[in-house]
DNA sequence: CTTTTTATAGATCATTTGCTCAATAAGACT
DNA sequence: AGTCTTATTGAGCAAATGATCTATAAAAAG
């Protein structure tokens, strides 16, 4: 074998900054176990990133330390701070601001990675699953059904089941799409729009408030 | 009625009839597959069986042999041929064939082990999960469409997505009981019956049909 | 009882897999 | 250029894991 590569671009190893390669190593990581799974092998891992499987131990004590810094990065930033504030603005209409929350938490969290390494590691019951969901049942769903009480104008009162039934039937077209791979509609608006008016008809909520 | 069970249960080996056994071993891959995911090692398997690890070998050529026994054992009977007709029978009022179905189906799938290697077996891509989930679109859901339609007694007419979105509402229920593992309702019948309830108002059916 | 059958156990093989470490070379600095 | 730092590699270890094979004993048959 003759030693020819010594100045192949592809072949031949690169530096990066420790924290230019370590984002790199956790971005493909991400994509990796959205993939195959939470225990799909370093070696595969590696061989996508194109560097070899002792390196991502150069930047990752254990493989353990590796996928909590996958669910860091697809848990970060996936809840705005400034929702629960934006759900009780009443200076909006009820509607539009259910509207305006879903349209946005939908485009954030039907997606391929986030969908499939959320489920993964609910299913593994990873702490920052359990956070996350009771997260957003406290200062996002909580506070909606105060909302929906407040502008209710039929007998029924909203319980806390409720929105979780409202949620979980929108939630469950990113489960389609990206658990069981399901043909699904490409723009999900519509079917959340008709979703919020029937939840709101039912409480005596007409789309304009 | 065999009085082959008095036998010790630490006893150094036991025989069972081949039936038998392989039953038991399927049963015990269900629960433990259930509870640790399709990844389980056969080791840890055998162990909470009672039986050594090549044993398993005798009843299943590989681990992926004994992983389709896993998923026909789950997924068998799971969706009773009988009600297709029984939601379509006029004679009972549309609420109380939803009712009755939702209660009936979500008694069968509120189960840990059938909510989690469901959501395994669909996280990877298993056949027999996507051909369930079209068997279920297909003599479930698109019958109730019709239904619904020929229910409805307001301008608005239902698609096909409205009603992915009731039943995704329903069996997000289960998602958080056994998936995310969050504190649910022990009856969701309640919540369900308000699910349905909210769903045919919104196309101007009420309760009474 | 003895013999036969075969379900089961125990030892073991061949890979796979997480992880380590010394050697190497890319890039920065003089 | 030459030197130094350190990001990266390649070889390899130890444990885990799917799978195999033969010896064993439980139960049935004679």
């Amino acid at each position: 074998m003759a030693k020819v590569a010594e100045c192949d671009e592809r072949s031949s190893r690169r530096r990066l900054p420790p924290g230019e390669r370590r984002q790199q190593i956790v971005d493909g990581a991400v994509a990796f176990f959205a993939e195959v799974g939470l225990e799909g092998n370093t070696r595969d891992l590696a061989k996508r990133l194109g560097v070899t499987q002792s390196l991502l131990f150069n930047y990752f004590a254990t493989k353990d330390d590796l996928i909590e810094a996958v669910y860091e990065q697809v848990y970060l930033n996936r809840l705005s701070p400034d929702w629960p504030t934006r759900l009780t603005d009443r200076s909006v209409s009820l509607r539009q601001r259910l509207l305006d929350f879903y349209t946005e938490y939908s485009t954030l969290i039907f997606q391929y990675e986030w969908m499939r390494i959320f489920m993964f590691s609910g299913l593994y019951g990873a702490q920052l699953n359990r956070r996350y969901l009771k997260h957003l049942g406290d200062v996002i769903l909580r506070p909606l059904l105060g909302e929906i009480e407040f502008a209710a104008r039929s007998d029924e009162t909203p319980v806390m089941e409720d929105i979780w039934n409202l949620h979980g039937g929108i939630v469950y077209i990113g489960i389609r799409q990206h658990i069981y791979r399901m043909p699904c509609p490409d723009d999900p608006s519509e079917a959340i729009s008709r979703a919020v008016d029937r939840f709101l008809l039912s409480f005596g909520i007409a789309p304009g408030d």
